[in-house]
DNA sequence: TCCTTTTCTCGTCATTATGACGATAATCCA
DNA sequence: TGGATTATCGTCATAATGACGAGAAAAGGA
């Protein structure tokens, strides 16, 4: 019995929040096809490395993004049959959600890597499908985790927090009741017992990252329901 | 430029509803590897063939379950180097939810088909972990979307509906609550105008499955937070 | 020093959603 | 006709949320 040959590559959305606004990392292709064009980062997976594996590696090969905290976790495959000229390529999207890190390295398979808005970009291939999976996962995951902190610094303030929803939901949040909410709601930050200094305003408390890993009752964003 | 050759297949982790009892939908293998045991319904995705349509093809053939209704969803990929014995393969799991049908006919791979109850199944290949993810995520989708509805039939009481969530759930509802939150929530369930008749009880009306994509707001199961 | 600005933190109050459960309605069956 | 069964509606206490007032704690300028 024989049957069809496929290559199997991963793909990475990887989101921070900058200046309040979500940015995705994005790499000019250094290589055919689409070379010159913006895509998102990733690669080929290797004969013996499985599928989280090789995210990590990309990850860390091409963006050099691999510090402490951030998340990462698998948004979906895409496999149209003419979703790539070079063949059969099926796609393993990863979904990355990091701190704001220092401008990114550029790769082997990379010329230039940069922080873009998300929004509509003309990507390679089918990246502009998989970016807005992304944006849509991590909205979504948002309202149910803890995820958010994944955005922040090991350490933060409430409102930093606050500030990751604002610029992941694109909606203002009165800042009151988050701290109410972000504060009473079991396993979602924990004191660290120290504070910021040297800001404008009152200094605020720091926080980590809670255990839990569901947010229970989870924090809703507002539905336009029609 | 040379990279690894991967196998693709689709496998299915086919949900209903029987008797007050979540089941799953197995074949016992007919060929090798892992021949004659029990495993996910699925196979090789075709030279020109999408992954969504790779299983709904399967999912026509191997189970002959084509029905009204229902509902398919991506639900994940497998790619461990060593998950298949007969070399690189790269599963791509689909999740189908579907109204409780006659026993589904054996296809060609499949010497048997048949219902189980989902739990400890020593299936084959990496499908346990497969099925398992696959009942986290018709759980959680119970709780965000209207999506309970694809275990029924088109037109269905609220009783039906409230006891397809007691049975993936796993857990008993007060029916007068849940009777509230289903026709109160916009989008949910709408009134078909015919009721049930001939069976014990009062008859109940008829409902169809609604328009909203979200259950706004969820419909949340209990949390047993530690 | 004292006042203004800024941001953090804590409260209050009305509204909404939920869990527990009583009561009535509409059918079948003996 | 009366009992069993299930559907549907209502009531009430509690929890969660949105809107917003007000004090606390810093920096900076007059």
């Amino acid at each position: 019995m024989s049957y069809p040959v496929f290559a199997v590559t991963v793909d990475l959305v990887v989101l921070t929040v900058r200046q309040g606004e979500l940015h995705v990392l994005l790499v000019r292709r250094g290589c055919e096809p689409f070379l010159g064009e913006w895509a998102l980062p990733g690669g080929f997976v290797l004969a013996k490395e499985d599928l989280a594996t090789a995210a990590r590696r990309e990850l860390a090969e091409e963006t050099g993004l691999d510090g402490p905290g951030g998340h990462l976790e698998q948004l979906g495959s895409y496999g149209e049959p003419d979703r790539d000229p070079r063949g059969r390529v099926v796609t393993v999207a990863y979904l990355a959600l990091l701190p704001d890190l220092p401008v990114p390295t550029a790769g082997t398979d990379a010329a230039e890597a940069q922080w873009r808005p998300v929004g509509k970009l003309g990507l390679a291939f089918d990246h502009d499908r998989i970016l807005a999976d992304g944006v849509e996962r991590a909205r979504s995951k948002l309202e149910y985790t803890p995820l958010a902190a994944a955005f922040c610094p090991p350490e933060f303030t409430i409102a930093a927090l606050r500030q990751v929803y604002e610029a992941v939901w694109g909606e203002s949040i009165d800042p009151r009741n988050f701290h109410r909410k972000a504060t009473s709601t079991p396993g979602f930050v924990s004191l660290t017992g120290t504070s910021t200094e040297g800001g404008t305003g009152r200094p605020a408390r720091l926080y980590r990252r809670g255990e839990a890993a569901l947010l229970n009752p989870p924090l809703l964003r507002r539905r336009l329901d029609g």
